[in-house]
RNA sequence: UGGGGAUUGGUCUAGCGGUAGGACAGCGGACUCUGGAUCCGUAGGCCCAGGUUCGAAUCCUGGAUCCCCAGCCA
């Protein structure tokens, strides 16, 4: 893979690796992986730590793997695995032939668990769960021996190998590490190295009925992979001397673990247990809603990967416990989008307009731009004729202080089209909602010009009722209603009830065959993409990715 | 009151003894056939207290605040 963006920030991260690239302590290599559990679909934040791995890989012409953690068959499922498979790549990186699993490594953990106990350094224990939780202390007071600690390693052997065996229950015994009961740092107390679970593993199906802790398993795939920087988040830091120690005493290859904040987000909620409830209760679709964090979901709403690997190094890398205030990952979308998405003219909520001196009956083309931050994308016709939409919010009756678009007696510009006046307003009888406009054009003003030079304020969309083509438009908002939903206890109280508007709006002809995935600027509203699960050709469907700024809103709310 | 980490404008982030910079957000203006984009301008910060030094965000001492750890989760 080639390095995205400019040149990447030097991070305290990167000044670690320049560093050890300085004094040698790897031979030069770099060699760095992204380790998730798939016990779930990827979000942002596993985005931040894919480009930082990536990242690092490319840039400094290493390698970055791709591992499972699939040390917990109970919560672990194929659909993960295919979901981030599907993520990292199309977020545009490549792990080549070095895709791994945890679970590709349980003989060799097992072999040196043995190895552990021959050293003295491992024992079975039968104590129960709840008995181990009494025994461990408390973060003042030190911890107790287990009774069963000072095993002989002949018992422990067999213990540990009838464990595989199966011939124990669930829970009935675990292999600990012997370290130090009154270990300041609770991870030493004899930490749990296996624990028996009869369960079917999505990948070694009942091969196993122990499974490996994270604690021990994960320095073992490190060091297996011959990782040189292993980057994780924060709270492992206390688990960085178990890991260590593990490395240690087994006398293997010792990578270094390097902790890093993980990536919080106004609005939003990161715990993938929380976004696992927002799936199960309902409240979105699926993992791919528009509206999850999930790097599926954005996808789904319109975000390119190159705006999140925009954002991501944007935000830089460091120590310290932050939230990212989510209008920056709107900059990035916007900012992509701006130089790339085609502009087209579509009305989210239609008012009729008729155009009373213009022939019935007659249609013409209009020369519009596609995008003018790029002139290659060249220009296109739309249709305009008698009869045509405009947005219901770029008409007001009684046009307050600023407001430039369509009131009555007013002069606004069909954009590429022509100028047009508002002479009459038809209200329903019962409720006096507007239901109709007719204006008059002026012919002159043709593709929008003016050749008196009279200066028009305000240009708004429309479409050609005879040419619209009808669209289900989907108005994405936050999810929720707080800037910290996480600090909710009940996050779910707190959820934004209109996250999502649904309308039927209308959208010009040139849409006729969108392709899914696509994305598009509807002129003054915003980035349009065609949703991928929903539209057909019959039927359009569109997700609102991000509106455009709008300077108006800011004005009329200080009105 | 055990251990581990962190503390720079509203939010992120640079700085490594020598004029505190950038991004996003905000505010003001210019320009504009998108109230978009672009451009220009502007406000606002070193957690606190001592100390070392000609000079401290940076070094030292003490304090404050926040985060993480008592899963047979990762």
């Amino acid at each position: 893979m080639t390095t995205h963006g400019t040149a990447a920030p030097t991070d305290f991260i990167r000044a670690i690796i320049n560093e050890d690239l300085k004094t040698g302590k790897y031979g030069g290599r770099v060699h760095t992986r992204f380790p998730p559990e798939p016990n779930g679909y990827l979000h942002i934040g596993h985005a931040k730590s894919i480009c930082l791995n990536f990242g690092i890989a490319a840039q400094y012409g290493g390698l970055c793997n791709l591992r499972f953690d699939d040390t917990n068959p109970v919560k672990e499922e194929e659909e993960y695995v295919e979901s981030i498979i599907e993520d990292v790549r199309w977020l545009g990186f490549d792990w080549q032939d070095r895709l791994f699993y945890g679970s590709d490594y349980f003989e060799q953990m097992y072999e040196y668990a043995v190895q552990l106990i021959k050293a003295g350094k491992a024992y079975v224990d039968d104590l129960s769960a709840d008995e181990v939780r009494q025994y461990r202390g408390t973060l003042i007071d030190p911890g107790r021996e287990s009774p069963h600690r000072s095993r002989s390693v002949e018992e422990n052997l067999d213990l540990f190998e009838r464990m595989r065996a199966g011939e124990f229950a669930d829970g009935s015994r675990v292999l600990r590490a012997k370290i130090d009961m009154s270990s300041p740092n609770l991870n030493m107390r004899d930490p749990a190295m296996y624990r028996i679970l009869h369960a079917e593993h999505h990948r070694t199906g009942d091969r196993w009925c122990i499974y490996p802790m994270y604690d021990w398993a994960h320095g073992l795939e490190d060091s297996i992979e011959g990782i040189t920087h292993s980057i994780c988040t924060l709270e492992f830091e206390d688990h960085r001397p178990l890991y260590d120690w593990f490395l240690e005493e087994l006398g293997v290859y010792h990578p270094q673990q390097i902790e890093f904040a993980r990536l919080n987000l106004t609005y939003t909620i990161m715990s993938k247990r929380r976004l696992l409830q927002l799936v199960e209760r309902g409240h979105v679709t699926g993992w791919d809603d528009p509206r999850m964090p999930t790097v599926s979901g954005l996808r789904r709403r319109g975000y390119t990967p190159e705006s999140i690997r925009s954002f991501c190094e944007r935000i830089g890398v460091a120590k310290t416990d932050s939230t990212i205030d989510v209008a920056l990952l709107e900059h990035c979308i916007r900012e992509d989008l701006n130089k790339r998405a085609p502009r087209v003219m579509g009305v989210l909520r239609p008012l009729r307009v008729v155009i009373d001196n213009y022939p019935e009956g007659q249609t013409e083309e209009v020369d519009a731009v596609n995008n003018p931050e790029d002139p290659d994308m060249g220009m296109r016709k739309v249709p305009f004729s008698r009869v045509l939409y405009i947005e219901q919010d770029d008409f007001r009756e009684d046009p307050p202080d600023k407001f430039f678009r369509l009131a009555p007696g007013r002069e606004v510009r069909l954009r590429y089209a022509y100028l047009i006046t508002c002479v009459d307003v038809v209200k329903d009888e019962r409720t006096g909602e507007v239901v109709e406009l007719h204006c008059t054009y002026d012919p002159e003003t043709r593709g929008g010009t003016t050749p008196d030079g009279r200066k028009v304020k305000g240009t708004i969309h429309w479409v050609s009722a005879a040419h619209a083509l009808e669209a289900e438009v989907r108005l994405y908002d936050r999810l929720f209603t707080v800037e910290d939903p996480g600090d909710v206890a009940d996050f779910e109280s707190v959820l934004n009830p209109n996250s999502l508007e649904t309308v039927t709006g209308c959208v010009e002809s040139s849409l006729a065959g969108a392709a899914p995935g696509n994305r598009y600027q509807f002129e003054r509203l915003g980035y349009f993409c065609v949703d991928s699960k929903d539209s057909s050709s019959g039927r359009l469907v569109f997700n609102r990715t991000v509106t455009l700024r709008d300077t108006w809103a800011k004005i009329e709310k200080k009105l």
